[in-house]
DNA sequence: TAAATTTGTTATGCAAGGCTAACATTTCGG
DNA sequence: CCGAAATGTTAGCCTTGCATAACAAATTTA
């Protein structure tokens, strides 16, 4: 069995496939290749690695599904993405596509602790709206 | 003239040598070595392009010394890493090597844009003491 | 100051992640 | 159902960043 570790790009490809799969039921490789910009090549070469840790079900020119691993995988990061989204837009009033682009690249960076504190602290900021709303307002 | 743009790595290394001249008046590319955990050979290899990239100026068996573009470079991105830091620490209360050791990855990846507005918001939240003492007690 | 140690360089190789071009397979439109 | 178009795969190559090993230079020390 193969180490079971993700480096960021493989988790980019991971993370297009669970919310392809998600969003329409399933994924091809030419969708993964416009959304994340690289050739189609590449797609397979990425689709097989994450066969082969067993993050996806997946051989020559079959279907791509999604394990149960891949799965729980795939929401860990697009949790992350989302916490740090979210602050970057509702707290620091981040542009959403500066704030999603960030997003993307923290996401695989952040250790689980941080993303945790972060998410209390966005529902903390939430909650206390006007302490938000004054620093919005620069004051 | 080659290109400009500083990979992960390479503002790594910049930073490392900005610091040590700074504190010491100069580094010897085995301190680099221990402070990144990387070989000897990395080393030299580093130093060469952020020599041909005028960042320092360096040759075989030379003195490294730092440019001022190399400078303001460095300056640059202590900037993201201690704005970073201060969040993680101060505002998040995270451990102190925890924080710096994610600040150091993210200080790559985070726009101007995001720093100044964090950076903003660090100083908001320094001014309402109450809020962040109440959001670490957990209330 | 000469030998030993430390430090720096070079040569070479490896892995990851990307590319293009050519080929294979599948899908779609007549 | 067949040919064209779209999609997927393979082969070969490139770049970055790292390593080790052997060699070169500098520094230390006996």
């Amino acid at each position: 069995m193969s180490d079971k570790v993700l480096s960021s790009s493989l988790e980019d490809y991971l993370e297009c496939v669970y919310n392809r799969i998600n969003q329409n039921g399933a994924v091809k490789a030419i969708e993964i290749s416009k959304e994340l910009n690289v050739s189609r090549a590449s797609v397979t070469e990425a689709l097989n690695k994450l066969a082969q840790k067993n993050y996806i079900n997946y051989g020559r020119y079959e279907m791509i599904s999604i394990t149960d691993l891949g799965i729980e995988k795939a929401k860990e990061i697009i949790n992350k993405h989302n916490v740090l989204q979210f602050f970057f837009e509702n707290i620091l009033g981040i542009e959403k596509n500066e704030a999603a682009k960030t997003a993307c690249g923290i996401e695989h960076i952040i250790t689980e602790n941080i993303l945790n504190k972060l998410s209390e602290f966005n529902d903390y900021c939430v909650k206390k709206t006007d302490f938000i709303n004054l620093f919005k307002q620069g004051k």
